[in-house]
DNA sequence: CAAATTTTTGACCGATTGGACAAACGTTAG
DNA sequence: CTAACGTTTGTCCAATCGGTCAAAAATTTG
């Protein structure tokens, strides 16, 4: 009766090998990129041999492609739940402060997430101009609303987004860069509560002094 | 009397045909990385074969080592420019300014060094905790200067830079998700105008709505 | 237990990779 | 013209790539 269309039936060995596989893919991928990154070396960081690989996954896409999907429903989470309820300003902190919480425990799904971005989103360019539009749309209205009711001030709800994900994705994709320029010191641990506290200060007040 | 180590004597033709292959690698290396780039994939994008690249650049590394110290002088002159001359505000303003439209004018520089940072930076490393580092230092203590005086608001100033980095190269390295989601009408050729008046208003007043 | 099924691996394949090399070609100075 | 030098290319190479396959090993099923 199977179809071939429907959802595989899996083992217990088949669920446990295909995360191992998927969490090895994504340490290389996140740090090579699709085309700089071997089966041998996902195999390799999986222990296992290259054949065992393709036996779970028959191609290096399908790899890929697996590991984008489960992605992009956690990172775009956050998004989703900023919600018309709660007080405008303190939701979108709240947004912010969550989107910076990903970037320090997630920092290898948002550097997969930007490689793939890098290099034309050739493989997620539907889910983009589709999935992402719509909801980025959505939640764009919802500011606009805030802006109307003169709850935060006007402007570009889009851009807005974008530079929340610009500031939060940074400290994840540039991270060596970050801190190599903070140094041993101030580029400890602390990092991301000093990121955290400039965040809410800059999206709150910008930097004229206070009158 | 050449001992090998002097600056290397080229005729027109070699500056020409070196440049051409910088041109065609900067294209290639951007949307690829530097492990996804094939030299054939140059070879053919500067219009010559393989061995006759190979003529003017032995390895593929020393391509991407000249593109990348070329790279780096430009891109980092507008932070050199930040001076403690002029306004605060208006400085910060226009470095803004010149940041967004380096990422308008040069999304390939931009993209291909977030490749090499996205990928650990194995290249540049010591760049970053040297020569980076000094200058972001040196200007992060004149913001403090800035701050001190109360000409702006008291914030992190590295953390300030880094948002200022984040914030306008997301519109080079993320441009085509930026357009995917702002769709073809506000993502045509005025959204970079878009961005400015935004990221203006944002380091200025930041989001809280004039009392 | 034994048979059926699933999992693992060594060996292998054609294609592509970065790069070497000598020969051919073009250019220029004497 | 010719010798010297600079430029270009076809051919080749070893290493690596993504992926196949048959057979061995392990596991599950009856």
């Amino acid at each position: 009766m199977n179809t071939g269309t429907e959802a595989p039936r899996r083992t217990r060995i088949q669920q446990e090998k295909r995360e191992l596989i998927l969490e090895a893919a994504l340490e290389v991928f996140s740090t090579n990129g699709f085309r700089g990154s071997t089966i041998d070396q996902i195999a390799e960081a999986a222990g296992m041999s290259k054949p065992n690989l393709l036996y779970y996954f028959r191609r290096k896409e399908d790899i890929h492609e697996t590991l984008m999907q489960r992605l992009l429903d956690t990172w775009l989470a956050p998004l989703r739940e900023l919600d018309d309820i709660g007080d405008p300003m303190t939701e979108l902190r709240s947004y912010i402060r969550r989107k910076l919480e990903m970037a320090r425990d997630f920092p290898r799904e948002s550097r997969l997430f930007a490689n793939e971005i890098l290099q034309g989103a050739p493989r997620i360019m539907p889910l983009l101009a589709g999935e992402l539009k719509t909801l980025v749309d959505e939640k764009a209205a919802v500011i606009k609303g805030w802006m109307r009711a003169g709850k935060i001030a006007r402007t570009d709800p889009w851009h807005l987004i974008f530079s929340i994900w610009a500031t939060t994705q940074h400290y994840a994709d540039f991270d060596v860069q970050v801190r190599a320029v903070l140094g041993p010191n101030r580029g400890g641990d602390g990092r991301f509560e000093d990121a955290a506290r400039f965040l809410e200060q800059l999206f709150l007040d910008g930097l004229k002094p206070k009158g």
